[in-house]
DNA sequence: GGGGTATTTGGCTAAAATACCAAATAGACA
DNA sequence: TGTCTATTTGGTATTTTAGCCAAATACCCC
């Protein structure tokens, strides 16, 4: 593999890596309904601010959210909706898993 | 957030993880040609053997390949086409990343 | 059975990710 | 200005991941 395919595959592989977080993928899930501010999406994670925050940090350095900040709040918008696309094709492989299973024990 | 809730992205976290490498994404990308043994994939990676084969274990386990041993050789194939899909997406982040980085340099 | 090849597994080390707390920053408003 | 609120940043301990080597396993062929 030339350098040029590793360096498109590492790019690709930081935009996946920011989305394999649970909480991550709750976040995009959310944000796909509209834009929420670090509070919202605090108060419905249940996880210390600091870590919410980081956690849209790496999202935004990934270029999948972008940030808008008004008076003491920000909020954080998809900037790439297609994204949630991927949720369709995750349940596939669930969905799959879970058949395979049920086969295994029938 | 309920637990059930939390289970649900937990779930697509894992397989979303088993995602979030460039040579498994290359892997997936390669499989989606068609299957491949592991020392063909070894061979375009230019990776230990080893290093290869536990990838393709963390891709197994998330459900996303499926293996058929044949011989001395395991062959690999995608279980779960869509997946592919993800590119597309993945690329379109890519390409907003690189315009707001145009638009800055201008 | 013995030797050879393909693949997996175990073990180890180095690097990266995660979560929390505490402290810093930024803006609103009296 | 001083205080309060929302968010980010720094620091640290813990866990997870990645890659290589060596050894084990599985299968083929003589």
């Amino acid at each position: 593999m030339d350098t040029k395919t590793q360096a498109r595959y590492e790019a690709r592989a930081r935009i996946v890596k920011a989305l394999a977080h649970p909480t991550r993928l709750f976040i995009v899930d959310e944000l796909a309904k509209g834009e929420r501010c670090v509070c919202e999406l605090t108060g419905m994670i249940g996880a210390d601010t600091s870590t919410v925050s980081k956690h849209l940090t790496v999202l935004k350095s990934a270029g999948i959210v972008q940030d808008d900040k008004r008076g003491l709040m920000v909020y954080y918008t998809l900037r790439v909706p297609c994204i949630v696309n991927l949720f369709g094709c995750v349940e596939g492989v669930l969905l799959a898993n879970l058949e395979e299973h049920m086969a295994l024990v029938k």
